[in-house]
DNA sequence: GCCTGCTGAGTGAACGCTCACTCATTTTGC
DNA sequence: GCAAAATGAGTGAGCGTTCACTCAGCAGGC
C-alpha cells in the first residue's frame, strides 16, 4: 500500500545513510516552507542541512528526492500524530472522534507543512508523485475503517463511507490552506472544536452520542 | 475590497489592452495547467496567445503579471457561476443551497483550474498575492452573507457564520483537490450531490427544510 | 610505535543549459 | 509619412548536477 520508493545512495553506510536523509528531510522541509521548492536552490538545502553541494549528492540523486524525502517525512508526521490520539481507545465513535479530533489539530499545528505538501506535490516527479500519493491514500483508507467501526456501532451516516473519508481528511486542511483568513477570526482551539463539530454533524453522530 | 492590482501597459489603446490580457491568461492558464507554472515558459504562454514574446511584453512587465491575470480571470469565472446561479431565487435558504450546489459544481467543472489556484498562488508576488486573496475573500464574504440570512430565516446554524462561510467554501475544492483519488469513485454528480448534503446537514439545514 | 597504502566520505569550482527580459529594427494602418 | 505595435535574436544571470581532488581514519606489516 505506501509503497515507499528506495532511493540509491552514493554512500556505503545503510545506517548514515537513513540519518543523513532524516536530517536533510528536516533542513529542506525549512527551507522549502521559506522560499517555496522552485526558489530554493540545492546550496541552501546543503547549507542548512550542514552538508556541502557534493556530500549532499552522495545521498540523494537529484532535488526531486529531497522533496521525495520532505513529502514522506511530513505525512508519516502527522499520521503518526494520529495514531497516537487514538491508540488506547476502544469504543469506535470515540475513537472516530479522538482521531477527528487529532487530525484536525495536527493540520492547524503543522500548517506550514501541510500548505507546503499542497502547493509542491505537483512539482515531483511521476514515479514521486505516486508514492507519496499512494502514502496518502493509506492515510484516508484508515479513516474509511474508522467510519465503517463507527456506523457498525450505530452512527446515523447518510451516504457512502468513502466519500465522507475524503471529507474528513480534507475539511481540516482548511486550516493550513485558508490561513491568511483564519488567522484574523476565531482563536486557533475555538475554530478546531467547530471544525471537528461541523464534521461529527456532516457525519451524523450528534453531540449527545457517546 | 476585490481592489484590483493595475498593470502599466506599453500598448496605449486601452481596449486593445484589456482584450488582449483577457486573451493572454486563456491561453496561459492552458500552459499552466499542462506544464505547471515554473516549467511553463513565457515563449509557450507567447506562443499559445498568438503572440511574440516581445509583443507580450507590451501588455504584461513579466511572469508574474501573467500568473496574476490568470488568477484574476479564474476567480472570477467561478464567482460568476454562482451569482448566475442564485439570481432567480428569493427564499433565503433555497438562495444558500442553490448557491452551494453552484459552487460545488463549478469546482468540480473547473477542477483544473481550481487546482492551479491552489498550487500557484503562493508563487505569485506579494502585492499580486494580496490581491488575488482579497478578490477570494470578496467572495467568501459573499457566503458570509448568504449564511446569515439564511440563519435569519429560520436555519439552526450552531457557531459562528464567519467559520461556517470558509468551510463551505472550502470542503468543494476537494473535488478539484483529490481528484486523483474520487476518480475512481462516486460518479461526478452523486459526489457532488453527497457533498452538499454534507454542507446542508453541518449547517443545520434540515432534508425537509424548504 | 611507526610507516604505508587503502577506503570512502567530503568539497566546491566549473559546466552546460535554460529562461526571463530587452531593444534595434521592421511592419502596420491611419 | 509617421506614430503605434510587433518582432525575435541577443544577453546575462542563475541553477542543477558533476567530478577531480582532498584527507581523516584504519588495517596490517615490520
Amino acid at each position: 500500500m505506501t509503497q515507499a520508493r528506495s532511493i540509491a545512495a552514493q554512500v556505503k553506510d545503510a545506517d548514515l545513510v537513513a540519518d543523513r536523509r532524516a536530517h536533510i528531510a528536516r533542513a529542506a522541509a525549512q527551507v522549502f516552507r521559506a522560499k517555496g521548492f522552485h526558489n530554493a536552490t540545492i546550496r541552501d538545502v546543503a547549507i542548512a542541512a550542514g552538508l556541502s553541494q557534493g556530500s549532499l549528492y552522495n545521498y540523494v540523486r537529484s532535488k526531486d528526492d529531497i522533496l521525495y524525502l520532505v513529502h514522506q517525512d511530513l505525512t508519516a508526521g502527522y499520521a503518526a500524530d494520529v495514531e497516537q490520539a487514538i491508540a488506547g481507545i476502544a469504543e469506535p465513535r470515540a475513537r472516530l472522534r479522538a482521531a477527528l479530533a487529532a487530525f484536525t489539530h495536527a493540520m492547524a499545528e503543522r500548517h506550514a507543512d501541510i500548505a507546503l505538501i499542497y502547493q509542491e506535490t505537483h512539482a515531483l516527479g511521476d514515479e514521486s508523485r505516486r508514492a507519496v500519493l499512494a502514502q496518502t491514500n493509506g492515510f484516508i483508507q484508515r479513516f474509511e475503517q474508522l467510519i465503517a467501526d463507527a456506523r457498525a456501532a450505530g452512527m446515523a451516516l447518510p451516504g457512502a463511507g468513502r466519500l465522507a473519508a475524503d471529507i474528513v481528511t480534507f475539511l481540516p486542511v482548511m486550516l493550513a490552506l485558508r490561513r491568511w483568513r483564519l488567522r484574523d477570526g476565531l482563536p486557533r482551539d475555538a475554530a478546531e472544536a467547530e471544525l471537528v463539530g461541523f464534521l461529527l454533524r456532516g457525519l451524523g453522530i450528534e453531540d449527545t452520542d457517546v
